[in-house]
This record gives C-alpha cells, sequence and structure tokens, in this order.
RNA sequence: GGGAGCAUAGCUCAGCUGGGAGAGCAUCUGCCUUACAAGCAGAGGGUCACAGGUUCGAGCCCUGUUGUUCCCACCA
C-alpha cells in the first residue's frame, strides 16, 4: 500500500504528479453537503492577461492554506476559482496587436475585433491557471468561471437594469477622466496622482473696458482655449469692482465675465482663476453654479480640437508650447515659475489623464454607499486587521458617483438602447424591438462597456448562479474568506460589500483577510520597469512550490509587506529537506517490520512528552489559522518538526531502535503515528511534501488532504512527562555546553556523577545522557563529594564530569562565581516580585505561583553551585 | 491638507488577551555522532527610536517627539 520514499528530495520530481492524482481524483470538488457546514473562498479572479507574480503567488498561498486546512477539518470547503476580463488591459492588448499587424481594431470593425479578443482568450487566457496549478491551488476546477462567461453577463445585465430602475444608474454630460491613449473614460480609482516638475505660468488677462488687467497663474497654459470665465472670491477686496465686468481671453480675444465664487482661495497666487469648465473638474462646478458654458478644446486622443481655433491638430502637449509661445510674444506672460505639483494618469498606462466632460453612465454612490458602512460597522464583514476598516469608511463616506461605461469594446455591453426617431432611452435585459415611447424599430444599441470592476463586483454571487436562486448560492453563500491585498480595497472589496448589500441583502463575506505586497529583497515595489520582478515559476522549479508557499507565509503578518529574500526561500527548502529526512530516518527503521500506524498501549517518557507536545502544538496552530495568524502558526510547525522531532524525538529513539524488543516496536509505531500527525498539520502550508510522504508511511484512505485535522485530545496530554523530559533535556544540554566550552571532541566519552533529588526521572533517562551528552558512564545519587571535576548544574541537578586533565582548577572557579553571581540576580529578581505588596494582592494567582517556583529553583541551584565551588576548593 | 503603517540582534522580520526578548540568515568554536554538511552540538550579539504617563508589572496600552514608508484629497 505505502509507497516508496526516494532517498533525496527533489520536488521537481513529484509536485506535478501529486497535483495531477489529486485532481484527477475531484478531491477538490466542493459538493453541497447537509451534512456539512459549508466554508467558501472566491478567487480574486486574475486578469486572463495575466502572468503569474508573487502577489499572486502569496495570495493563492494564503487562500490554499485556509481552504486546505478547513476541508480537513470537515467543512465542504469551496475555492472557486475563475479569471477576469480585465477589459482595458486585454483590450489594449489586442490593440496593440493588431498595430503590429498594420491594422486597427476600427479596421476590423467590432464583431471581428471581439472574435479576435476571444480567440485571444482561449489561447492565453488559461496560462495563469496553469500557473495557480504549480504552486499547488486546491481549488475546484469543475467550477471555474470567467467574469464575460454567460452567468456572469447575466449578473451583470440583471444589476444595470435593477440599479436603473432604482434611479441609482443614470446617463449625463458630465467632467470625467478621460485617459487619450487608452481613448477611454476611466474611474477616479483608476487615476492615479503623482508629483511632477511643472511651470506655473503667470498671465495677464485685459480687461474689456481697457480699465487694466488681471492677473493669475496657470499650470495648463493650453486649457485657456476653453476658459469661459475667470474667478475671484466674493469677499476679496482686491477685485470687488470687477465681478460682472468681462476680460478678453488672450490669444483667442473671447470675452469672458469675473466671477464671484468661494470656490477660489484668495491667499493662493494672486487670487485669480481662469474657469475652465470642460477641462477641470473643480471649474465644471464652478460653471454649472453661474451657468457657464462649457467648450471642450480636445477630442479623445488629446489633440485640440476645432474648438482651439489655430491651434486645432496639435496635440496637448505641443498646444501647450505654442501657446505658451504666442503669450509671450504678445505680452501676456508675465512670468514663469518653476513648480512641483500632482498630476494624474492612467493606472494602466501612465498616460496623463486629461479632464474631459463627456456624456457618461454613472452608478450614484450615495444610497450605496451607507448600507455598506453599516455592513461593516455592524460587523458582518470583518477586516483583519481591523485597521483596514477605518480605509474603507474613509473612501465610502467621501464616495462620488461612479464612472462605468468605458469607451471600450471588450467587456459587458451596456444594456441601453436610444431610439433613433424620439431619442427615448430604453434599458432591458433583452433587446427591444421597438421604441415603448414612439414605436420606431430604429433603436441603436449604447456602443459603450462597462467598467470591468462592475462585474468582478458581483463576483461573490454571480458565479454561484445569481440572479437564480441556485443550490449553490443557498448553501455557500455569503462567503466566508476574501483573501486579497490592501492595494484593491477601493477597485474591488468595497465594491463588492455595496454590490452585495444591494443585489443579495447580505454580506458577501464574512471576513477581509488582507495581505501587504511581496517587494524584491531592497524593499521596493516589484515592477515590470524597473525588471525587479522574480518569476514565482522559476522559484517553484528551483526550489519547490512548497519552499516558495513556506516562504511566503514565514515571518509574514497579516495587511503587512515582505521582502522576497532567496536566502529565506532557502531555509524553507532546506525545512523540507529536513521533514524529508526524517521520513527516511523513520523508513529505515521501520521497513520490513509490519508497522501499525497507531499509538502503542505502553509508552515511554520521552513518547509521551512527543506527543503531548504535539497535542499542544495541534491546538495551538489550529487557533491561530483561525485568527489568520499563519506565520505564527507556521513558526510553530516549524520550532516543533526542527527542534522537539527532529533534534530530540528522533535521537531519543535511536537507543531503543538498535534492539529488536517490544520497546523497539512500540517507539516504530509512535514515529510513524507522530509523523503522520505533523505532516497533517503542515499539509495546508507544505501540500507536496506532506502527501509524498503520508503516500509512504502506513496509511488509511486516499489522500492526506481529506484526512481530519489533528485536534488537541485529553488522553494525549501528559504534563508530567514533558516536566520529566524538561528537567532531562536541560541536563543534557548544560552537559554539553561545558563540554563544547572546553573543547571537548564528542569522541571523548566521559563518566557522569548526577546529584539530584528527582533520582527516578534521571534514572529514566540515564541512557539518553550516554548518547546525547558523550557519557560512558551514567551515575545517579542525591549526593556526589568529587574532586577535580567539570561541573554542570541546572535548577535540578549538579552534575559532575570527572575529567582531572582538562580541569583548570582556577578557570573553573571563575567560572562558578559566575555562575553563582547570575543564579543570584536570578533569585533576587524574583524575590523582588514576591516582596512586593502589590504583586501578591494583584498579579493573577499562577504567574505568583510560578515566581515562587522560581524563587525555590534558584535558592537551590545557588545551593548547587556553592557545594560546587566548596568541593573544587 | 487628512489618515495609516513601520522603527526590536550585523541583515530580513516574528512577538497572539501586558507577566524578566525570539527565528532565519550572517559571525565565532567544535564535529563527516550511519535521516539530513541543505546537517549536528555550542557561543557571542538587543537601554525593543526618543520623552513622558497608566499599571504590582510595558516591546505590547495612552500622550507627545523624531525618522521612515504608504494611502486619500488634488489650491488653479
Amino acid at each position: 500500500m505505502a509507497k516508496e520514499l526516494a532517498k533525496a528530495y527533489d520536488p521537481g520530481e513529484f509536485e506535478d504528479r501529486i497535483y495531477n492524482f489529486w485532481e484527477t481524483n475531484g478531491f477538490f470538488h466542493a459538493k453541497i453537503d447537509k451534512n456539512k457546514k459549508p466554508y467558501s473562498i472566491m478567487m480574486p479572479p486574475p486578469n486572463i492577461t495575466g502572468q503569474l507574480h508573487m502577489g499572486h503567488a502569496l495570495d493563492e498561498t494564503l487562500q490554499d492554506i485556509l481552504i486546505r486546512f478547513k476541508r480537513m477539518k470537515g467543512y465542504s470547503a469551496l475555492w472557486l476559482p475563475g479569471t477576469d476580463h480585465a477589459s482595458i488591459a486585454t483590450e489594449a492588448k489586442i490593440v496593440e496587436a493588431l498595430r503590429k499587424e498594420g491594422t486597427s481594431k476600427e479596421e476590423l470593425g467590432r464583431e471581428k475585433f471581439l472574435e479576435r479578443a476571444w480567440d485571444w482568450k482561449e489561447k492565453y487566457g488559461n496560462t495563469i491557471v496553469g500557473q495557480l496549478k504549480r504552486l499547488g491551488s486546491s481549488c475546484d476546477w469543475e467550477r471555474q468561471r470567467f467574469t464575460l462567461d454567460e452567468g456572469c453577463s447575466k449578473a451583470v445585465k440583471d444589476v444595470f437594469v435593477r440599479l436603473y430602475d432604482k434611479g441609482l444608474i443614470y446617463r449625463g454630460e458630465r467632467i470625467i477622466n478621460w485617459c487619450p491613449h487608452c481613448r477611454t473614460s476611466i474611474s477616479d480609482a483608476e487615476v492615479v496622482f503623482e508629483e511632477h516638475d511643472g511651470f506655473f505660468w503667470h498671465l495677464r488677462y485685459p480687461l474689456a473696458d481697457n480699465s487694466g488687467y488681471v492677473l493669475l497663474a496657470t499650470t495648463r497654459p493650453e486649457t485657456l482655449l476653453g476658459d469661459t470665465a475667470i474667478a475671484v472670491h466674493p469677499d476679496d477686496e482686491r477685485y470687488k469692482d470687477i465681478i460682472g465686468k468681462n476680460v478678453i481671453l488672450p490669444l483667442v480675444g473671447r470675452e469672458i465675465p469675473v466671477v464671484a465664487d468661494t470656490y477660489v482661495e484668495m491667499d493662493f497666487g494672486t487670487g485669480v482663476v481662469k474657469i475652465t469648465p470642460a477641462h477641470d473638474p473643480n471649474d465644471f462646478e464652478v460653471g454649472l453654479r453661474h451657468n457657464l458654458p462649457v467648450i471642450n478644446v480636445m477630442d479623445e486622443s488629446g489633440v485640440i480640437n476645432e474648438n482651439g481655433g489655430k491651434y486645432c491638430g496639435l496635440d496637448r502637449y505641443e498646444a501647450r508650447k505654442e501657446i505658451v509661445k504666442a503669450l509671450e510674444e504678445n505680452g501676456f506672460l508675465v512670468k514663469t515659475e518653476p513648480i512641483k505639483h500632482n498630476v494624474g494618469s492612467c493606472y494602466r498606462c501612465k498616460t496623463i489623464v486629461e479632464p474631459r466632460v463627456s456624456k457618461q453612465w454613472f452608478v450614484k454612490m450615495k444610497p450605496l454607499a451607507e448600507p455598506a458602512i453599516e455592513c461593516v460597522k455592524s460587523g458582518k464583514t470583518k477586516f483583519v486587521p481591523e485597521r483596514f476598516d477605518k480605509i474603507f469608511y474613509h473612501w465610502m463616506e467621501n464616495i462620488k458617483d461612479w464612472c462605468i461605461s468605458r469607451q471600450l469594446w471588450w467587456g459587458h455591453r451596456i444594456p441601453a438602447w436610444y431610439c433613433d426617431d424620439c431619442g427615448e432611452t430604453i434599458v432591458a435585459k433583452e433587446t427591444p424591438s421597438i421604441c415603448p415611447k414612439c414605436g420606431s424599430k430604429k433603436l441603436t444599441h449604447d456602443p459603450d462597456t462597462l467598467d470591468t470592476w462592475f462585474s468582478s463586483a458581483l463576483w461573490p454571487f454571480s458565479t454561484l448562479g445569481w440572479p437564480e436562486k441556485t443550490p449553490e448560492l443557498e448553501y455557500f453563500y455569503p462567503t466566508d474568506t476574501l483573501v486579497t491585498g490592501y492595494d484593491i480595497i477601493f477597485f474591488w472589496v468595497a465594491r463588492m460589500i455595496f454590490s452585495a448589500v444591494e443585489q443579495t441583502d447580505s454580506e458577501p463575506f464574512k471576513t477581509v483577510f488582507i495581505h501587504g505586497i511581496v517587494r524584491d529583497a531592497n524593499g521596493i515595489k516589484m515592477s515590470k520597469s524597473l525588471n525587479n520582478g522574480i518569476d514565482p515559476l522559476a522559484v517553484i522549479k528551483e526550489k519547490g512550490a512548497d519552499a516558495l508557499r513556506f516562504f511566503l507565509v514565514t515571518g509574514n503578518s497579516p495587511g503587512n509587506d515582505m521582502r522576497y529574500i532567496p536566502e529565506k526561500v532557502d531555509a524553507s527548502r532546506n525545512f523540507a529537506n529536513k521533514l524529508w529526512n526524517a521520513a527516511r530516518f523513520i523508513h529505515i527503521n521501520i521497513d520490513g517490520h509490519n508497522v501499525k500506524n497507531a499509538l502503542p498501549s505502553k509508552l515511554e517518557t520521552e513518547d509521551k512528552w512527543i506527543i503531548s507536545t504535539l497535542n499542544k502544538v495541534a491546538k495551538e496552530v489550529s487557533e491561530n489559522i483561525e485568527k489568520f495568524e499563519l506565520g505564527i502558526a507556521v513558526q510553530k510547525l516549524y520550532d516543533f518538526i526542527w527542534d522537539c522531532l527532529c533534534d530530540w524525538y528522533i535521537e531519543l529513539t535511536k537507543s531503543r531502535l538498535q534492539n529488536e524488543d517490544e520497546s523497539a516496536q512500540n517507539v516504530r509505531c509512535v514515529l510513524v503515528w507522530v509523523m503522520t500527525e505533523t505532516l497533517k498539520l503542515l499539509h495546508p502550508f507544505m501540500p507536496f511534501i506532506t502527501e509524498e510522504i503520508w503516500q509512504s508511511l502506513p496509511h488509511e484512505g486516499e489522500t492526506i488532504m481529506l484526512q481530519s485535522y489533528p485536534e488537541y485530545t485529553e488522553k494525549n496530554n501528559f504534563p508530567q512527562a514533558e516536566k520529566q523530559m524538561n528537567v532531562v533535556m536541560d541536563a543534557i544540554k548544560a552537559i554539553r555546553n561545558r563540554r563544547s566550552e572546553m573543547n571537548v571532541p564528542p569522541s571523548r566519552k566521559a563518566k557522569i556523577y548526577i546529584a539530584t533529588k528527582d533520582i527516578d526521572t534521571f534514572k529514566n533517562g540515564s541512557i539518553f545522557f550516554t548518547r546525547l551528552a558523550g557519557a560512558s558512564e551514567v551515575n545517579i545519587a542525591e549526593n556526589y563529594e568529587i574532586d577535580g571535576a567539570v561541573t554542570a548544574v541546572t535548577t535540578d541537578a549538579k552534575i559532575y564530569i570527572p575529567m582531572e586533565e582538562l580541569v583548570d582548577k582556577e578557570a573553573e572557579l571563575k567560572r562558578l562565581n559566575k555562575e553563582l553571581e547570575n543564579a543570584e540576580k536570578d533569585l533576587q529578581f524574583n524575590l523582588k516580585k514576591l516582596n512586593n505588596s502589590g504583586f501578591i494582592a494583584k498579579a493573577p494567582e499562577k504567574v505568583v505561583a510560578d515566581v515562587k517556583a522560581n524563587a525555590q529553583k534558584f535558592a537551590e541551584k545557588i545551593e548547587m553551585i556553592k557545594a560546587a565551588i566548596e568541593s573544587l576548593k
């Protein structure tokens, strides 16, 4: 039944094989099972344009750990995967490909373009899926979804129509962020602001009545082509008498009014602002208040249009140069001042965004924001770590309407039609055939598509069949945990929350588990342009997926960034290797011995110790995972496996394994059992190696991933054995320490004499001193009087190692006195507390008892050291 | 302008509800002790940024300061 375990740890040899084994057996599939509790995670859908990067690797690893854990805990655990059509990103790639072929999307036409896009999606859209598998992601591929598939599209239309009918979606001529490169509108969230070097051009606008001129400054002189007013503060004494007058727009010659508006800050610059309603969001508002005309002076590529007069046809920055030149030549330019200012650019292509008035579709946000805020305030949805709820609230409370229409073809087409005859707008799930108002059959479908995030906002429920009341929706929704980076809270998390609350009257998920980003070794964000990215697949190939996964959770805490440090991945790989070799040790000792994977009835102290320790670890690891403290959980497993199991327990078993008796057979069983339980505990973190080893050991069942996760049980709790082993291990450490200090090679064995009150404990463990502390003979009694011996003192024993030739009496005395000093300090520290009446009165009982016990221990230790000093003299 | 994070060993970071500070790597010493040299045994190394406060007790809680990173806003 058990498979053989290879000699050397070579993850490349088995990781793919194991993944195929899991997948072909359907172990990832989550069934609707009324006898089980559901647990669900919706995978943040990676873009179909995407390649797996370290950020994904982290995100997927965290999800896989949670889902594997819950699955083993007995939940019907659904991890639903999928991909996002990523409208802008994908369209840009295809447009670029067409450009290289010497054609364009306009030339191709909409229909052909979409065919092309779907072909592209079929060809490349699943690249990332294959990459996710390399990581070990245990998602339910049978339920894989795509934001543009039939079901999601249906949900999108449904939501659009619902919101429109409720008056929460409207179409209007508004100022929006326009990307001249992508040639589409983008939402506020898609604009990133960065500080740029720029100029402040101080200009003079002559008053129309020839009574002088007004000074103002601008960073964007080309927009003056669209100026329709200048504004001053109503209380500004300096400009009281020009309010209502007209000024002549330089170069253009148009007469525009001076308006008064409190938006203007008197203290800033000259206190006068030029107003360009078509190309500045604030100016747009001012324009509305004063009924100013809106003159759009740029086309969709950022080129000055016919409203720009002789500048028509110039790119906005060429126009800027020309206009500055002309202003200077005509005496309008007073001075040019270099400044740093923030400029917004498109988050996809980095092109500087042009605010522009155009007709777009919007979601009215205020009515949606309030219930979403309540959803988090009431605790229905919790952020981990908690501090992210503040960020969420702040964004939600200050949110503006969401521009959702995009002048793109790849995406969900807006379900709106316009009557060519009467202009009526028809919003419907199905294509209408006639205008309900005038009966005309000439209807034009809105050419625009929806923001990608409009469909991903519905992901938690659209993937389960909503708006149909499917059994899946009934069973798995609301989902349990959303795992994502803090960089995507606004784009996605917030929108999922308000969409779910509005559409399903429920929170989309109970917990949002937030992680940070993976930076390079120098703490710099990984990016294509810096070429400092680390390819997770290359790491997997070289060091194994388990090592990468383990690295990604080790020393990481929720919400915090981390760095990719190659040496740390090596450390994780070494850990896997350590585990592998421990398994090999077990094999060497059990193969051919017909060992059962069950604890024997007779357990030695060291057996009880490892079982009891493991029992505690199981309890704590579960608790840590439940609290999303994965870094802590993994650290405990690491320490248990390396220190307790490998460095101590396996060493402790070696003497017993030399014999062919019942004790040897018993210890074989304990080894197998402990290893198996350990593998289960580690499985969510390192799925491949744990499966490979588990398969090689005596086991029942098909796969480790469907075994139940170890739980704390009182019958495996052996506090007495733990205490006894700790006493013995302390003594062994003390002896090793003394030998090392005196440069005694391990080959040089020596008799030891242990003076202790706890004779039984030491008798029980005496064999370990032979193997682990270089003892040739172990003597135990309450007291010894030995001259010329090296001594090691613990809180429980005084150990003599007669090695007269090595003893430098002087040095030994010095060392003992030093140790005495330390022990006295320790005693004082504890006594000080005990003498503090506040401490006795207010500290918890257990703490007081511990301090008392410590004081006692140190007092005894002092006595033993003193005796050692005496005997040396 | 508003908000948040971080500051702990040489480096990178943990430290869960407050009970005398930990890991990995690096450094030093000794070991091929037949699972593992990707290893074993040992050692050195920290006024937990600074200043106050709360508490019997503070790396942890509160206030302030400094440094640093990020997010939001976008005064033309």
